[in-house]
RNA sequence: GCCGCAUUCGUCUAGAGGCCCAGGACACCGCCCUCUCAAGGCGGAGAUCACCGGUUCGAAUCCGGUAUGCGGUACCA
């Protein structure tokens, strides 16, 4: 196994001067994160403008909220962006392809034991006995007497034979990390300069749980230096942990990579983004029907800018103009709106075949969800094409614009089929006068060229405005008043269905003429 | 509380001492196009560049302070 690297003691600093190695390391605790991608995408254009390698890495030693069908949405979310990572686990579950495998935390837990006896043995780290209730009433404390809180190092001098004492009772005690005294200052790509003295660290901080599970701060510096990673891109939230990572590398004699701390994706009323106040998941992007180029193109310039007036940019045009060092400081609200602007603008650059490959599974959604009762034909949503895919704002939308199709029936209400202008008796003329016209278009000859001018000439021989004809027509052949061009909707709909329907909306109109009032 | 980070139109941003009494985009409003809805075109409104002081002939851009916001402060990640 290629595990236990390290464990010769390596204390050189090689220093980290090849291609860049860059990583994202979600935790499978949730479904994949918008913020998780942004910071995900960063690290990819990083790596492809540089040419460097772009790491998936699993941190799932919080055991109690991890699973795998966490660990299957978040890597079919980054497979869907498009952001393949050059190492790590391609599926979930399965076993992960690379230099430095494995690639999830659970399986490498013999390199943390073996850095961790590394640290013990030079007394860098110490076991800690105290109980979760001692460590709650030592912060309650701090926090009445104002004081920050922070562990105050009740086991930080515990004698051999004091601690042998403890395991000899069974107790099993916790590793803290000495931070000790002074300032830890980095050279942060987005930040500049960063300096943060090692008071205000908290005390000593733990690295291995009591039941010997590894935490995070610990691992994740373990990790880094195994798989080589040259720049740590990751959120601003990392921004205040860093002086413990960076005591962590110096410790374990490893080169302290760059960072790179990205600005923060803001809820409306700034706070970080969050899945109560936002649409935080990827995946409900993709159910409602976002294109992964838009999405991509929206979180590239949240918190990063060309510097040019270019807006619409696919990810390889993106990571050809990738600059780290363009990154924002500030944080970003997230604008759905203009997320939609762009999801529509990319819709309409999708070529027709590919269009209707990715409305198929919207169109099978609409489908299961009852609001429609067939599926339409390839055939039939590509000659739908011209009229709809500039009207799309999302996939999502493509039942509520063209639903109507593909139905048996469609709802009409009484009210909304008498246009503005008119009145129930124009309404019946007119829908009577429409009817024969299209019923004496024959089969063959229903284009929108055949219909649109006698439809028009019926209008104006009547003195009606040909909008108020076509409304009338519109909502009893639709059920609705926003619609593709009308003649356009006629055709798809066909001559017998459209005639059905015209004769329904005129049954409506009788019994409205008939009843009281 | 302590530590850290941030602050240009409602939102995303351009801007690295004079080109800026601040440019673009989304959203908003109006007009055009038009059978509705979109799309598209044109135009409008919208920012005393958080505030105060300093440096400079000149500051959104440099320095200091203040305010506000956010993040971190776990045997979570």
């Amino acid at each position: 196994m290629t595990g236990l690297p390290d464990a010769d003691g390596r204390t050189g600093v090689t220093g980290l001067t090849g291609a860049p190695r860059v990583r994202i390391a979600p935790s499978p605790t949730g479904p994949l994160h918008i913020g998780t991608a942004r910071t995900a995408l960063f690290n990819y254009l990083f790596a492809r403008h540089t040419g460097g390698t772009f790491i998936l890495r699993l941190e799932d030693t919080d055991q109690a909220r991890s699973s795998i069908a966490y660990e299957k949405d978040i890597l079919d979310g980054l497979h869907w962006l498009g952001l393949h990572w050059d190492e790590g686990p391609e599926v979930a579950g399965a076993r992960a392809r690379g230099p430095h495998a494995p690639y999830r935390q659970m399986e490498r837990l013999p390199s943390y034991a073996a850095a961790a006896e590394r640290l013990r043995a030079a007394d860098l780290v110490y076991p800690c006995y105290c109980t979760p209730e001692l460590l709650d009433a030592d912060r309650k404390a701090q926090e009445a007497a104002k004081q920050p809180p922070g562990y105050v190092g009740w086991c930080a001098s515990l004698t051999p034979a004091q601690q042998a004492e403890r395991e000899a009772q069974g107790r099993r005690g916790a590793l803290r990390f000495r931070v000790g005294e002074g300032v830890v200052a980095f050279d942060d790509i987005v930040r500049g300069h960063v300096e943060i003295d090692v008071s205000n660290l908290g005390g000593d901080f733990a690295i291995v749980r009591a039941d010997g599970l590894p935490l995070y701060h610990f691992t994740v510096v373990v990790d880094d230096a195994a798989m080589e990673i040259t720049h740590v891109i990751r959120g601003e939230d990392h921004l205040s942990n860093t002086p413990k990572h960076i005591l962590l590398f110096r410790a374990l004699g490893y080169p302290v990579p760059q960072f790179a701390h990205l600005p923060l994706i803001l809820n409306p009323d700034r706070s970080k983004m969050s899945k109560r106040k936002s649409q935080t998941a990827v995946s409900d992007y993709v159910d409602q029907g976002f294109v992964p180029e838009a999405l991509i193109n929206y979180l590239a310039l949240l918190g990063w800018a060309t510097g040019t007036e270019e807006e619409i940019l696919s990810l390889d045009e993106i990571a050809e103009r990738f600059d780290l060092h363009a990154v924002h400081k500030g944080g970003a609200i997230f604008d759905r709106k203009r997320l939609e602007w762009l999801n529509g603008q990319w819709i309409r650059r999708l070529a027709a075949e590919d269009l209707i490959d990715r409305l198929r599974p919207f169109v099978q959604a609409e489908l299961d969800a009852g609001r429609i009762d067939w599926m339409p034909s390839d055939d039939e949503l590509r000659s739908l094409l011209p009229v709809v895919q500039e009207r799309l704002p999302t996939l999502g939308a493509v039942g509520d614009l063209a639903g109507f199709l593909w139905v048996h029936e469609v709802p009409v209400e009484a009210a909304t089929l008498i246009p503005k202008r008119w009145d129930l008796a124009t309404t019946q003329a007119g829908l009577a006068a429409a009817r024969e016209i299209i019923e004496a278009i024959g089969d063959v000859a229903f284009e929108a060229e055949e219909l649109e001018p006698p439809l028009r000439a019926l209008a104006e021989s009547r003195g009606w405005k040909p909008g108020d004809l076509f409304m009338a027509i519109r909502v009893a052949v639709t059920g609705r008043t926003a619609t593709p061009p009308l003649f356009d909707t006629l055709v798809a709909l066909g001559r017998e269905r459209t005639l059905r329907r015209l004769d329904r909306a005129r049954e409506l109109l009788d019994t409205l003429g008939a009843g009281p009032g």
